[in-house]
DNA sequence: GTAGGGTTAG
């Protein structure tokens, strides 16, 4: 047994056949260690982490902190626990106590670190991949595709040329990041020159390649990659990205034509069933999700109908598309036949009663449901803003911040909408006495700020400052759109300083965004553009909106380029930059660029949008 | 117990 182990290290060092050495090596791992661990603990560690996988942390902690004895798969379990929540700091306090570190607690925390967005995080994952004592494939693998999520490729491909034996795995991670960068010919390059694809090579290449709404080129090399493959059972996953991805762009037929390509064989054959090229259940929800996009709802449901093996996320999909077509009969038909409704299914149902004004059925299953999430709360506060039931939404809003879940610019805008009618909200803001607490204040700031009225929302939180309130990060994204719709840039500034300062409050995205936004509409346009490089966060539609508002307004091209590029590539099926940068070259007179943008538009196959205009905006 | 890839809700 020591011997046919000490043959797979090696095999492993020399990156030789992964996966069947994976495979190996799991269940040698396992048979070892039974061998090993007194059987209690053995047992105990497969308890953490079976109660880890099924979401129960806090249960998984209290065995943790019950054991008396303990190894290092016991603390490698739980830090994984803290790992996928996110908890950073908690994963790197169990990884400062682990008696014995090996080199899966290593990569365990420094793929904490890269998993979390910000650069700080990223420099504090490499300096521990720089001090860990012995280093595998798993520890390069982690830090290259790390620096390739958070789109920082030169450090990637330094990684990889310095790597000792450059893999697969790094391989697909490096595409991942040329096509988050939008960078789609190294991307295909790379691909080419690997020497031996994987199934997740092409699929890595096949998602990314959609994202940046290359449907053509996708389309090509998947039909090269099949061609004289005879074992085609891999190239399922690619099909089924493509025809989610021509469903996108609302192109159902030639995602039927697609789906019609895979060998339509349901159910078992006997033997080696898996690795034959054929449709698999996610295959049948992506079409049956592009019949839902474009309101098709009868074909999908013939899908539906049809298939012999359904998951919970076909159940899903078709009843979404119920509530797309305000069936919610049929939908709430589906979702009581269903066998096991998840989180997904409840918000569903949800926003699609709170959509169609039944705002009771809305709140009834929101108070039923289990396990519920930042969409649910989304989904029902956003129905009482749509039914303008601006206090019950109000309420709902503080209810939420009570229980703890954190809101985000979702939650925010419909917050700002129900401050819609701003006479009737201050009404309700004066009458209440003893619920008004910091989210109120927000809430009311956040109204006035929404509307232009700038003066009443800064003078406002002064008030609320003078008696002593502590404001919250949320106050402040409110304060700063104020300053944003007030033209005020100097208060703008200080106000963002002051939060740093006297509040202690770290800067978000959101707040980062106005202050672009700041910038921007007073055509500080340079300004504005450091404040974006200087940034940890990667910016989002928010900020390069933010920016191209302001390029639009001052008339700046260059920036403007830059801003709707960057919203092209996060968003390439929004027609609303394109339609901005042609209207700019238009106005210029610089027809040949404007020709360059429409073209391209078309090319990405984006509908312009009623609303937006060619010639005027 | 650690690295890369496919479908669904606000």
């Amino acid at each position: 047994m020591a011997a046919l182990y000490g043959v797979l290290r090696k095999l492993k060092s020399r990156n030789i056949l992964q996966f069947p050495y994976i495979s190996c090596c799991r269940s040698l791992a396992s048979v070892t260690t039974a061998h090993k661990t007194p059987p209690l603990l053995y047992h105990a560690n497969k308890k953490i982490s079976h109660l880890i996988r099924t979401g129960r942390l806090s249960e998984a902690r209290a065995l943790f902190d019950s054991m008396n004895q303990r190894n290092t798969v016991t603390w490698n379990s739980m830090m994984s626990g803290y790992v996928h929540r996110r908890e950073i700091a908690k994963a790197r306090q169990l990884f400062d106590q682990i008696p014995q570190r090996d080199i899966v607690s290593w990569n365990l925390i420094i793929s904490a670190y890269f998993s979390c967005r910000g650069s700080r995080y990223v420099e504090e994952g490499r300096k521990l991949f720089d001090e860990m004592p012995e280093r595998d494939c798993v520890s390069w693998n982690t830090v290259i595709s790390g620096y390739a999520k958070n789109g920082r490729m030169k450090e990637a491909l330094k990684l990889f040329d310095a790597m000792p034996d450059p893999n697969v795995v790094s391989s697909n991670a490096l595409i991942t990041g040329f096509l988050l960068n939008g960078d789609v010919d190294s991307a295909v390059q790379l691909f080419r020159r690997i020497p031996v694809r994987d199934s997740a090579s092409l699929n890595a290449l096949m998602s990314g390649l959609v994202r940046n709404g290359e449907l053509d080129v996708a389309a090509r090399i998947l039909h090269e990659c099949g061609e004289g493959n005879d074992g085609k059972g891999d190239l399922v996953a690619a099909y089924n990205t493509l025809i989610a991805g021509y469903g996108q762009k609302g192109m159902v037929e030639e995602a039927r034509c697609l789906f019609d390509e895979i060998p339509d064989y349901q159910g078992e054959d006997g033997n080696k069933s898996e690795r034959r090229f054929r449709r698999n259940v996610v295959s049948w929800n992506s079409m049956m999700m592009c019949y839902v996009k474009t309101g098709d709802i009868v074909s999908a449901r013939e899908l539906f109908d049809r298939m012999i093996e359904r998951d919970t996320c076909s159940w899903n999909t078709m009843i979404s598309g119920y509530v797309q077509v305000s069936e919610m009969k049929e939908a709430s038909k589906l979702f009581m036949e269903m066998p096991s409704p998840d989180t997904l299914s409840w918000n569903s149902i949800i926003s699609g009663y709170a959509q169609n004004g039944d705002l009771g059925l809305a709140k009834d299953f929101f108070l039923r449901m289990p396990n519920k999430n930042l969409i649910s709360w989304n989904s029902v506060i956003a129905g009482y803003e749509k039914n303008e039931n601006y206090n019950g939404a109000i309420e709902l809003f503080s209810q939420m911040q009570l229980e703890g879940e954190r809101p985000d610019r979702h939650t925010l805008s419909s917050i700002l909408s129900v401050c819609g009618a701003i006479a009737d909200a201050c009404i309700v803001f004066n009458e209440m006495k003893l619920y008004k607490d910091v989210i109120t204040w927000n809430a009311m700031i956040g109204g006035y700020a929404f509307h232009g009225l700038a003066s009443e929302a800064l003078e406002l939180f002064k008030l609320m400052q003078r008696l002593k309130i502590h404001p919250t990060y949320i106050t402040f994204i409110s304060v700063l759109n104020a300053c944003a719709h007030a033209g005020l840039v100097e208060e703008g500034r200080r106000q963002f300083n002051s939060m740093i300062k006297d509040y202690g409050i770290e800067p978000q995205i959101e707040h980062f965004a106005s202050l672009v936004d700041i910038l921007a509409r007073q055509g500080q346009l340079q300004e504005a553009m450091d404040v974006i490089n200087s940034m940890l966060f990667k910016p989002d539609k928010a900020v390069w909106g933010a920016l191209l508002g302001g390029c639009r307004v001052h008339n700046n091209v260059e920036f403007a380029k830059v801003a709707a590029e960057a919203l092209i590539r996060l968003e390439p099926e929004s027609s609303a930059p394109y339609v901005l940068l042609y209207n700019m070259y238009a106005n210029l007179g610089q027809w040949d660029d404007a020709e360059r943008v429409r073209v391209l538009m078309e090319k990405n196959n984006v509908k312009k949008q009623t609303g937006y205009s060619w010639v005027d905006s």
